[in-house]
RNA sequence: GUGAGUGUAGCUCAGUUGGUUAGAGCACCAGGUUGUGGCCCUGGUGGCCGUGGGUUCGAGUCCCAUCACUCACCCCA
């Protein structure tokens, strides 16, 4: 029986490590430039959590969600996105008492239980911000030009922001009375799914990829036209702090986010260096969610974007981190004494601070130069019972091939000397 | 859940109308240097040809089933 891994999960190899750390060192980074603090919250929560804010009637809660009943017979829930569990650890910790806008990011695996393809996994990572707090337009500016510097921060030129406001609990249900009443006569013509879009949720039908629906809703009436005062307010105030960002962004009045919450501002990072789920990055204002979680009615703006899409879009610039760790030393011994000694030597090199690898195979001179060449270690150190008799080491620079001999009293500041050169 | 494609060495892949002990490159190991890496030369280790069944004198090759992976639909980051 041999194991393997489970469906749409990966292993991140030492090979590919670097990239992961670089990158997120970069996400860090950019997050702390924008004042972002990180948060981590649990990678299980409540299932009722995410039942309740992202939806009931989303494919992510119906049909993808890891839940699974605990001894207690409680059900729990992995984490199929970030939000609720940021938005509950908000009110839990009365965040909001403390500061009066939190700006909080994350990187961290999620769950989704969907069929894997190109860019989609079921163990997957998102990183992302929560601005919660501020109802100002400005805050919706700031998520979208925090999303947008990240990808910038990684020399990523080709992605496209379409932008879009869904409304608010004033305005949405007239727009949708409004679409319905455009799609009824048309309603035959649409295809099925879209047909049962119509009662529940209309909005939907927009975002068809199906060509005969989107020839059908090619004229119908856009949500940005029939927005109420307030919203259209926010959203002309929205775009005005874009431009003066210099932020270019493209209207799509078929934006429509896939969760629940959503209100108002509306957007979507876009590549096309990506295979069909093209998405980079989405999020939105969701000024009811806290409220619908048990806390006080507060506006929050947000995205999500997925990290194995932006390793898959880095791939195809060639994006070359600086991540690379070899070993300073490479103790290299030839005997039982010599290692005896190389286990000692190498605890106090470390001690001082140096990268030390040291042989744990008994290999031979040939070998151990090979394997010191293979991690590009700066320096190989050679003893032998020659070198133990007379208390000094062999130290060889692998790149010049010049070999000196140190004595075993002077060999760590030697190192440390010729290390820092 | 649905559809299509692909499963041969650690990796990338050849393998003729079915025909002897299944190959290459890279990687790994050893020798060429009795204690000296990279480059080069020589040699070597390593395969239940995804798994199970069937057809056949004979199956990596043909048929069926099954599993896995990949891409796509749906949906989403």
């Amino acid at each position: 029986m041999r194991f393997q891994r489970i469906k749409g999960t990966r292993d991140i190899l030492p090979e590919e490590i670097g990239k992961w750390q670089a990158a997120e060192a970069l996400i860090h980074q950019i997050m702390t430039r924008f004042a972002f603090s990180e948060i981590r919250t649990p990678i299980f929560e409540e299932t009722e959590l995410f039942a309740r804010g992202i939806g009931q009637l989303t494919d992510i809660v119906s049909k993808e969600m890891y839940t699974f009943v605990d001894r207690g017979e409680k059900s729990l829930t992995l984490r199929p996105e970030l939000t609720a569990g940021v938005v509950r650890a908000f009110i839990e910790n009365n965040l909001g008492k403390k500061l009066p806008v939190n700006k909080l990011y994350y990187i961290s695996p999620v769950f989704r239980q969907e069929n894997p393809q190109a860019g989609r996994l079921r163990q997957f990572h998102q990183f992302g911000a929560e601005i919660i707090g501020s109802p100002e337009p400005a805050a919706d500016v700031e998520a979208i030009a925090l999303s947008i510097a990240i990808y910038r921060a990684f020399n990523l030129e080709r992605f496209l922001v379409k932008l879009n406001s869904v409304g608010d609990t004033v305005c949405r249900e007239p727009y949708k009375q409004k679409l319905r009443e455009f799609l009824r006569p048309r309603l035959r013509r649409l295809c099925q799914s879209c047909q049962q879009r119509f009662e529940k949720n209309p909005l939907r039908i927009l975002d068809c990829k199906e060509e005969s629906c989107r020839a059908e809703t090619l004229e119908a009436p856009q949500f940005i036209d029939h927005l109420c005062d307030a919203c259209a307010r926010h959203f002309g105030r929205v775009r005005e702090l874009l431009a003066a960002a210099g932020i270019t962004y493209e209207l799509d009045f078929r934006l429509v986010r896939g969760l629940d919450y959503y209100t108002r501002t509306a957007y979507e990072i876009i590549s096309d260096q990506l295979g069909a789920q093209d998405a980079l990055c989405g999020g939105g204002r969701y000024d009811l969610l806290v409220e619908e979680l048990g806390g006080a009615p507060t506006p929050a703006v947000g995205f999500a974007a997925g990290m194995e899409r932006l390793m898959m879009v880095l791939d195809q610039i060639a994006w070359q981190p600086a991540i690379h760790n070899p070993p300073v030393v490479f103790l290299a011994p030839l005997g039982p004494a010599a290692i005896a000694w190389a286990v000692q030597t190498a605890q106090q090199l470390r001690q001082q601070g140096l990268a030390v690898e040291m042989d744990l195979l008994n290999r031979g001179l040939k070998a151990q130069l090979r394997e010191a060449n293979r991690q590009q270690a700066k320096f190989t150190v050679i003893v032998g019972d020659n070198e133990l008799r007379a208390q000094h080491a062999i130290v060889r620079d692998l790149q010049s091939s010049q070999q000196t001999e140190v004595a075993f009293n002077d060999l760590i500041s030697y190192l440390q000397q010729s290390s820092t050169s």
